[in-house]
DNA sequence: AGACTGATTGGCT
DNA sequence: GCCAATCAGTCTT
């Protein structure tokens, strides 16, 4: 059975669904003719201006840009020189939001995952919809696994409030298996 | 123009 | 547990 690719519709809620819906999806890339698929395990939400742990909390800049635009596009970044970190861009125009790729499974950890996908500079804004070497698809398994929750990781200079918010969401591999 | 820092990881003490 | 790697973006002068 041919996995079905996901739409900018799925993209275009506010990022704590799209975020709470994602892990058990699958991610797809192409590299050299072969297509690669990962089923998502772990991310993290990351929600306006205000949310202190989001890039976007220090505005509209260069490197921000894509998070405002609406959901659907790929943001990419690189952390500490040598990691990229994998993004899809959520919600509504001029609402600057994020889900964060932090685990695959078989793969823990956004810089690993980065490494594993080959990401790179060129994604930066990239359409999850029609790029023909990134996307997501359904998962044709139906089964909904229990999701669970947990703050985020990495952040703890946001603030108590922000810190404590329990944005990521993850499933466990087993459920996968 | 120069300094500082990070949504991390891996290696060493 | 501690710290280096390594650099683009952001902040400070």
């Amino acid at each position: 059975m041919a996995n079905k690719r996901l739409h900018s519709d799925f993209f275009t809620k506010d990022v704590l669904e799209v975020a709470q819906k994602l892990p058990g999806k699958v991610l797809a890339r192409k590299q050299e003719g072969k297509i690669h698929r990962f089923i998502i395990t772990e991310v993290e939400a990351y929600r306006g201006e205000e949310d202190l742990a989001c890039h976007a909390s220090k505005g509209r800049t260069k490197r921000t840009e894509v998070m405002y635009h609406k959901g659907g596009s790929i943001y990419v970044y690189l952390i500490y020189g040598m990691y990229w970190m994998l993004n899809f861009v959520t919600g509504m125009n001029s609402d600057p939001q994020a889900v964060l790729i932090r685990g695959l499974c078989g793969t823990y950890g956004p810089g690993r995952v980065g490494r594993l996908l080959r990401l790179d500079r060129s994604f930066y804004g990239e359409d999850i919809e029609t790029s023909e070497r990134l996307w997501v698809e359904d998962n044709p398994s139906d089964d909904l696994p229990g999701i669970q929750t947990a703050p985020r990781i990495g952040i703890d200079y946001s603030g108590d409030v922000w810190k404590n918010k329990k944005w990521r969401f993850f499933i466990s591999e087993k459920v996968v298996k």
